[in-house]
RNA sequence: GCUCCGGUGGAGUAGCGGUUCAACUCGUCACUCUUUCACAGUGAAGAUCGCGGGUUCAAAUCCCGUCCGGAGUACCA
């Protein structure tokens, strides 16, 4: 039998690391055994429902490159797609009917209030708490008969099975039994007639002949419901995965306060889509071998279940950086250079970064603003820079220098190299090398300061280097001093030297 | 409280009865390269595999107990 998988998120926010990590496997698994994807919506509670979220779900998928076949946005034969949709359509009727005329479904009438009286009295008597009866699940068909009759809400619940053990078949974790006593009866549809996830998913699961459902490891608890739901309807239960859950760095399930784990606020955040699906795909599982860079192709290859860990995973913003670093000095400085002016131009990028950190916004918008007057200098500044940043927004403070027309000087630096004796000279005698040169590029540049060096009787250059280096940039450290210089000019070199002369006089 | 799932150097993982089983990546530190930072390269420190019992000729690997952590315990998903 062929695979066929889902993503079957709800649309109750803009979905965070955790949802997309479980599509990410979903969609390697899929490529791997060449099944197919599917994307479903999961919005029955209508009460919890964001607007404008089904678009941030499918542009979280494509930023991490998590391509689906069937589904919301493509159609197929099993649609339609959305849970709410497939209510209206009477999917689920039938069902229903067959789950109460065999009595593994009953209907309850329990007020809420009588719920939580059940629930408080559990909680006294250290019972474990949950619907293992009620007064409703043994009633007798005249009871049920007359409170339908009167209209009372209410719901259809699931008959757990009583004294038996409930063997629930784990992708990961393999065979896992539970005693069927510690499950109480789930509601399977509302009383506003929606149905339940216990229910809907599970049915949808079926009928769009899903053969493995990976989902986050806190389902595994209501795996059992599933099981005997599948059971009840006489069908074969697909397998389950359950993917360990992402932590923080302090242990803790991954949540606002650990930063970002919004998935596309690590697009605001300047982090590539590769690196981004790379290192997700790593938390939580491992290809074997030592491979850790790999395109999506290679983790599809690589992809299986038995790589996935049973021990939840912490999210490590520093090997992130890692990664995204080594993803950009991959690529080409072309490339790259389009890439920092799109993501630096963009506005949503820069609201990110002026909320969270105002000079790197302020340097995205110096840095767009350069790269549209002088393209090829831009096109340098990104070159040199390449080796030493870790994400798209890095670059606008590093190429500043570049751009600036009096560049600040470093205090600690000023300080150091400021009335030091052959500099004035020094300076000077390079402004004049420089106007006399016919072309001045990287040789000419290092011949130049080599040649005064040896005539001056230097052994060590970094004197030379240093203050000049801060004469161009005002910085201290940065690009080697001849490519920077050389991709800087020979006006610019003359006009930031002749001000060092004065600055470190 | 009850149920379930986990626990290998600071972090992520490999190994899942015995042949480097204690390895790989990030991080840290040192050195090399070098005009600086970074990159790269080399090397070092760091885990008796949560703890205690068993089983076995042999356990990180199997079993039991215990501790710690996480998840669930909703007419939310």
């Amino acid at each position: 039998m062929s695979v066929r998988v889902r993503f079957a998120p709800s649309p109750t926010g803009s979905p965070h690391v955790g949802n997309i990590r479980t599509a990410l496997f979903n969609h390697l698994f899929a490529k791997h055994h060449g099944g197919v994807h599917i994307l479903r919506i999961e919005d029955t509670d209508r009460t919890r429902l964001v607007p404008g979220c089904e678009e941030e779900i499918i542009e979280s998928l494509h930023y991490v490159g998590v391509e689906w076949q069937e589904g919301l946005g493509k159609g197929g034969p099993h649609g339609p797609y959305r849970q709410s949709e497939r209510k209206e359509a009477g999917i689920y009727q039938p069902i229903i009917d067959q789950l109460v005329e065999s009595g593994a479904g009953y209907y309850a009438f329990d007020t809420s209030e009588e719920l939580t009286e059940m629930r408080e009295f559990q909680r006294i008597n250290k019972k474990p708490t949950g619907y293992f009866g009620g007064s409703w699940r043994d009633a007798d068909a005249a009871s049920v008969e007359k409170a339908r009759a009167d209209g009372l809400p209410g719901v259809l619940r699931l008959r757990i099975p009583k004294n038996e053990t409930i063997v629930i078949q784990d992708g990961i974790r393999g065979r896992v039994e539970i005693d069927s006593n510690t499950i109480d009866d789930p509601v399977l549809i509302k009383n506003d007639g929606m149905p339940t996830y216990h229910f809907a998913a599970m049915v949808d699961d079926h009928l769009m002949e899903i053969t493995h459902v990976f989902r986050g490891e806190e389902w595994i608890s209501s795996a059992p419901k599933h099981v005997t739901l599948f059971n009840a309807l006489g069908w074969a239960a697909p397998e389950f995965v359950h993917v360990p859950a992402i932590k923080g760095k302090d242990g803790k399930k991954l949540s606002k306060r650990h930063g970002d784990t919004a998935c596309l606020d690590f697009r605001r955040a300047g982090y590539l889509q590769e690196s981004i699906s790379n290192f997700i795909a790593l938390i939580g599982w491992a290809p074997g071998g030592d491979r850790e860079i790999m395109t999506m192709d290679e983790m599809a290859e690589a992809f299986s279940m038995r790589g996935i860990q049973p021990s939840a995973g912490v999210f490590d913003v520093d090997k992130l950086n890692w990664m995204n670093g080594s993803y950009i000095r991959a690529m080409e400085p072309k490339a790259l250079f389009q890439m920092v002016r799109d993501y630096s131009g963009c506005d949503e990028n820069q609201d990110y970064w002026a909320e969270k950190d105002a000079p790197t916004a302020e340097a995205m918008k110096a840095f767009t603003a350069a790269a549209a007057s002088d393209p090829v200098l831009a096109e340098k500044a990104i070159e040199l820079e390449q080796e030493r940043v870790g994400t798209l927004p890095e670059f606008g403070a590093a190429c500043a220098l570049f751009f600036e027309d009096e560049p600040e000087y470093d205090e600690k630096m000023l300080n150091k190299w400021k009335g030091k004796e052959h500099i004035p000279g020094m300076l000077g005698d390079f402004i004049a090398s420089v106007e006399a040169m016919e072309t001045v590029n990287e040789e000419s540049l290092e011949q130049m300061i080599r040649d005064w060096a040896a005539a001056n009787d230097y052994e060590k250059i970094g004197p030379i280097v240093h203050p000049t280096r801060l004469a161009m940039t005002g910085r201290k450290v940065g690009p080697g001093l001849w490519q920077l210089m050389a991709a800087l000019g020979k006006e610019t070199i003359i006009k930031r030297l002749t001000r060092g002369q004065e600055m470190l006089t």
